[in-house]
DNA sequence: CGTGATCAACTTGTATACATGTGAATTGGC
DNA sequence: GCCAATTCACATGTATACAAGTTGATCACG
């Protein structure tokens, strides 16, 4: 059998530090790059930046140009919204088939151990908070266990997440999200599933309000600063 | 502005070869291959062969073995169960956002007017039938209106063609087919959504269960076939 | 005959050379 | 000064050369 462990690979490396770099805004929306300077930035010869630049664009994140160069896909404000519609519909379809199961998913227990609202630890930091957002969400949809709408949620989760960062900007969005969370979960373990979907429901609903008055403001922000580094 | 109309590249060519090779069966699960031997029999380089695999390896469809060759991805019959549960999710979800609809998509009259079951025509041929019946849910998703959701039912759609065609090959399926169509859409032209996704549902089904009674025997054949040509 | 080390043929991963189209700067005409 | 045609540096698309790892056959040896 072939040894599938090996080590990263160049077009691996590649393709995380460009994903980085468009999610921290060093690529901005717009921005046009060619493969040559990837290349040349980042040490590697261009097979292997096309391989990344190629996954990336599967996923959404850049488009190629016919000969003339990629660039960093322009904000789509309606794709956004679309994009947190479905996670609804994935999430929503999640929890009610976690409540049809015969036995309740191990994960949910650990899920309620990390967000009780009374636990003080990890609060302090957003971007702490981001992730273990991230994998609440993630960890819920897996726990349905059909592992392609996992597989797709995920994806949309890595394309929300440029957003998404935007939303623990501010504490009480925190704050909410402990509380939403455990009311979620304490649906879900009651078998309430209509109610846990709806929560569910509101809870995202709040984050994509939130995403969404903070968004156009912060892309402007960075593209100022990106100029004037120039 | 780039010209994006440009002629269908090499690699275009060798990833649609590639695929009719494994939706027509022409490469089973299972079969190994190099890069070299797709190379040399469609005359393309490795480079272009290159990006037509991993296009197909994103999809689900073959996967690379570190050096050590490709294989067309084994048959996983817990991933079809499960990308069917997904397209139902997604096709419900759909229906339930065109009864939400300010107006009914002009699609749905178009819809109406092909799958009327006293239509005699189109009938005869079980693959026009399929593709018609493909055409169908698509449209269907697409006329709720979110693209996202668009893109990603089609995905699915992509990687369960390779079974679906087996639905097609029996004649009372291909009735069923007609009957069960004009029904969800009568229902979800009077607003009535649970009816109308209810009865997706249960028409989704059946052709999975079709499909599954008849998957595994196909492959056999298939497979014992390709041995004796060899 | 059985078994383990060795090696050569193949495989993908990566770098690089070449083909071809793009587009912006340049140049010439007015 | 302005505009259009031209040109040329540079972009991606493709082919090929080289690097590094896998595998299965082969051969030596018990």
């Amino acid at each position: 059998m072939a040894n599938h462990r090996r080590k990263e690979s160049v077009a691996d490396r590649v393709y995380e530090a460009l994903k980085e770099d468009i999610f921290e805004f060093r690529l901005i929306p717009g921005d046009r790059f060619s493969e040559g300077d990837i290349g040349g930035r980042l040490n590697a010869s261009r097979t292997p930046v096309r391989e990344a630049l190629y996954r990336l664009q599967r996923e959404g994140h850049v488009e190629v140009l016919f000969r003339s160069g990629w660039q960093v896909k322009p904000f789509d404000f309606q794709q956004v919204e679309e994009l947190y519609d479905l996670r609804i519909t994935l999430e929503r379809a999640a929890v009610h088939k976690i409540c049809g199961l015969a036995e309740e998913p191990a994960a949910l227990r650990t899920l309620t151990a990390l967000w009780n609202p009374d636990h003080p630890s990890e609060r302090a930091v957003g971007s702490t908070v981001r992730m273990l957002d991230e994998s609440f969400h993630c960890d819920l949809v897996a726990a349905a266990g059909n592992r392609e709408m996992t597989r797709i949620h995920r994806e949309i989760t890595d394309r929300l997440r440029i957003v998404r960062r935007l939303d623990f900007s501010r504490d009480e969005r925190v704050d909410a999200t402990y509380v939403e969370h455990a009311a979620i979960l304490e649906a879900l373990r009651n078998g309430m599933a209509r109610e846990a979907a709806d929560r569910l429901t509101r809870h995202i609903r709040a984050s994509q309000r939130a995403v969404r008055e903070i968004t156009m403001e912060r892309i402007r922000e960075a593209a100022a600063a990106h100029r004037s580094e120039q």
